[in-house]
DNA sequence: GTTTTTTAATCAATCGATTGATTAATTTTG
DNA sequence: CAAAATTAATCAATCGATTGATTAAAAAAC
């Protein structure tokens, strides 16, 4: 047996919780069995619940892993000092990059906040990606303010910009066919979908949300 | 007992359906149990597995109800002898329309292809759906040939039309208080967001997609 | 009286969780 | 340093509860 130092101890929590990550993707939270779980990170199925309590732990943590730290990166854009135009580039560029990275943890937080039924762990999730979709609003509401940006429906500006790249990631079975490009290949997946994304969003935001009239 | 004739036993089976289809939005597949959804129609459990066979069953028959006709209406738009412009907004009404009226259907499907995991199920889904969305994109492609509108990403166009209502659908918990409306009111939604919706759509269509040089 | 519908009871299988026992690693003691 | 005591980590086995499904019998319908 391996010696398992305070080290190792920390990588095994961290490998359970990315391999946990890709099953609830895989199977959502109610079809993820704890000892398929367990079995696929090659643990005991005690170990679970040694480490996280229980079930509900585990997804708890697998969420907070990736929430702590993604609202500060978007308000650093925010409080840049720089046109409206370039910090919404740049928020957007953030946010698809950080969701294209991590594509199985937002499959799946938006599958639980699908449901209707009110829980602590769908609290806590849309609590903190409002926190975020605010940063945003704030962003393009200045651009109108300082005249950078046309009167537009912020909160539908907001939900188109949110909405598509929720559309290609979350329904990997469709955009995929839609896109012609095999999502299981991550590689793929960031290096070209993104850039795709990217200059869709920018286009079709120039061309909607931009004040060409110098009156203005 | 009331009396169970035989106009009565489709009622019934038309009943079990409408409750399943809201109980499986709110709960999930897995989380929604044979046992709850019996209750929640007030029969006996055995009455799910005698008229569909298996809870399996009931989840594609709730599914069928619905995709049957979906696509023909849309077919019918795409035939149309109008401007592309007016077919286009045409054909997004209808979508915006159905997807509307049967929010719950809405959720249950997309929650279903956000899984990685492929089952005849989620194959099922995916294939209509796209059926659906390529009689989307044969009229935006359409258009771009008569010169009606840009060379535009048509798959990304389709992505944020159908993105921008499937994040406001699907996601009621962070779409409501984004939009400070209550979705709970089956009225408020489909007399305001609707609308609220379609208006954005078709305004950033018309910036980002028609071809406004007559040269072309 | 036969068929269809409905019910309560029950089935094997699986769920998340916990147990007591065992092993490995660390700390304390002499 | 070495022996003893303590703590941490892991395991197989099993817990009660719940799952989807089935049954035989009763009730209703025709």
């Amino acid at each position: 047996m391996r010696v398992m130092t305070e080290k190792n101890k920390e990588d095994k929590k961290e490998h359970i919780l990315s391999i946990a990550e890709k099953v609830f993707a895989e199977l959502g939270y109610e079809g993820a069995s704890t000892r398929h779980l367990a079995q696929e990170a090659g643990v005991n199925m005690a170990m679970i619940n040694y480490y996280f309590g229980s079930k509900d732990g585990l997804m708890k943590a697998v969420l907070e892993r990736r929430i702590t730290g993604m609202r500060n990166s978007l308000v650093e854009v925010k409080e840049l000092n720089i046109p409206s135009w370039e910090k919404l580039k740049q928020a957007i560029d953030l946010y698809l990059d950080r969701v294209m990275e991590n594509n199985s943890f937002h499959r799946i937080i938006y599958r639980e906040v699908s449901l209707t039924q009110r829980s602590d762990m769908a609290d806590f999730i849309s609590d903190n990606i409002l926190k975020n979709i605010n940063a945003l609003k704030d962003i393009v509401e200045e651009g109108i303010q300082n005249g950078a940006f046309r009167h537009v429906d912020v909160e539908m500006v907001i939900a188109s910009i949110l909405g598509t790249k929720y559309f290609i990631v979350n329904s990997p079975q469709i955009s995929s066919r839609l896109l012609k490009k095999d999502f299981q290949d991550q590689d793929v997946m960031e290096k070209e979908i993104k850039l795709r994304i990217k200059k869709f969003v920018h286009e079709y935001l120039q061309a909607f949300l931009l004040n060409n009239d110098p009156q203005n």
